[in-house]
RNA sequence: CGGGGUGUGGCGCAGUUGGUAGCGCGCGCGGUUUGGGACCGUGAGGUCGAAAGUUCGAGUCUUUUCACCCCGACCA
């Protein structure tokens, strides 16, 4: 992309009514804009981020059987009734309202009744088992308080993936996949040091239920760490029991603050019970489907990551989400530097490297400045000095030192990574 | 939902004892500049969140209301 291109501009100032610094910093550098409280719109850049994130999560549950779909935000009520979760004392984040001919409707704040209710139609027999849908949508939960930017919002982006097994065994070994494949999500996207699987409580069909849980200080729960076994143990089900059960003692865990950047529960047959999701035993007997659900949501990801990839000059992405790899300085305009920069930018998109082509009419300072708030990966400077020397300046968002290369090691070093 | 705070050009802010708004950034034009957010000149742009009230007169006072932020409660 060119920056002339580019319809979004930095401000030099952050949003007075915003505190939280992933809003401060997304609203600064043009990736977001605030339609209203946990209410928030992508724009170009961020919108590139949020797919990068998302393409992440869609490859690794690619990878473990999931088939994605796209279920309606517009819900009608007679299957959260038949759950006896239409009631807003039971949900309380419920957006409800009507059709023109008066018939209740509600935002969808979560997924499993009507995927269980679609799932009736091709669940018939163990043949079809298991069966794991999945889907990346807007969810909407009528919070009272949202707050922190993109950490709690009202109307904010879920992957949230269903899985229907046969008997608890099935369900367990699917239930350990995904787990692994969160590891991997996180990992890929710069936070698996910091991100700990979490016993949380489990509900009525399992002891436990899993968090993922990243440590940082703007976080709203309270996890107890144990480093050496990866894990961690949320507050709410800290007692001597669970620790017993996993074998550690209370010397060994620490304190740390932390955002649950993803879920997963065991449903057991919560759902399909209420609304009879059944299929036929070989032996021609009819049992109830074994359910699980879990849970990332993609811009809470987005704030957590710009909170904690960022530093006094902006944001600083990790290589796997920036909005591009490259971030292109043009100095001057003279047609020698024009042609450079042109060649460099069609070298690199040739060569699979996303590159953000800063080609305004704009002083240095304005430029250097940008591409620190956007916190693109790498900088690379071409002007009359690097045309003379042959070299092109390269300067890492993570280095306050450039180093200098010819264009073909460049791209080389690039493309590789 | 309880407590606290804030709403003034696109953004960030100021506005003294009430006398019909000002600064910085940004934006337009002219010029000088051009490796870390330049400078000079000039110009456009707001009726002060909304409504009602007090007053000769309200951004400044009163009431109501809406929105936003923070703390708490709540939170598949």
């Amino acid at each position: 992309m060119k920056a002339t291109q580019l319809f979004t501009k930095t401000s030099k100032t952050a949003p007075g009514d915003e505190t939280a610094k992933n809003a401060q910093l997304l609203i600064k550098a043009g990736f977001i804009d605030k339609q209203m409280a946990g209410v928030y719109t992508y724009l170009p850049l961020g919108k590139l981020v949020l797919e990068n994130i998302i393409q992440i999560i869609r490859e690794e549950i690619n990878s473990v059987g999931g088939n994605e779909i796209s279920l309606t935000a517009l819900q009608p009520k007679d299957i959260w009734e038949a759950s006896g979760r239409w009631d807003d004392k039971v949900m309380d984040v419920w957006f409800k309202t009507k059709l023109a001919n008066g018939s209740e409707l509600g935002l969808a704040p979560t997924h499993e009744e009507p995927l269980t209710q679609l799932m009736k139609r091709f669940i018939n027999s163990y043949k079809d088992l298991p069966a794991f849908p999945y889907q990346f949508q807007i969810k909407f939960r009528n919070e009272l308080r949202s707050k922190s930017g993109l950490m709690r919002g009202r109307e904010f982006w879920m992957k949230d993936l269903y899985s229907f097994s046969k008997d608890q065994a099935e369900h367990d070994s699917f239930y350990e996949l995904i787990s692994e494949a969160y590891n991997r999500v996180y990992t890929r996207l710069g936070i698996g040091d910091i991100t700990y699987k979490t016993f949380a409580s489990g509900g009525s069909f399992a002891k436990y239920s899993h968090e993922f849980q990243t440590l940082s200080e703007v976080g709203e729960d309270l996890i107890y760490v144990h480093e050496g076994k990866k894990l961690a143990i949320n507050q709410e089900v800290y007692t001597d029991e669970v620790l017993a059960d996993l074998g550690v003692t209370k010397e060994e865990l620490i304190e740390k603050k932390a955002v649950e950047v993803g879920n997963i529960f065991t449903l057991g047959t919560k759902f399909s019970d209420a609304l009879d999701l059944t299929y036929t035993v070989e032996d021609g007997s009819v049992k109830k489907v074994i359910m699980g659900s879990y849970g990332i949501g993609p811009s809470r990801l987005m704030g957590l990551l710009a909170e904690h990839f960022s530093d006094d000059k902006g944001l600083v992405w990790p290589e796997n989400v920036a909005p591009f790899k490259v971030y292109l300085v043009q100095i001057g305009n003279s047609a020698e530097v024009v042609e450079a920069a042109q060649k460099m930018y069609t070298d690199l998109q040739e060569n699979g490297v996303t590159v953000f082509w800063d080609d305004r009419d704009a002083r240095p300072g304005d430029k250097f400045a940008d591409a620190d708030l956007y916190g693109i990966p790498t900088r690379v400077v071409i002007s009359e000095k690097t045309l003379a020397s042959g070299e092109l300046e390269v300067k890492k968002r993570t280095s306050d030192t450039p180093e200098f290369m010819a264009a073909d090691a460049l791209i080389e070093r690039l493309s590789k990574s």
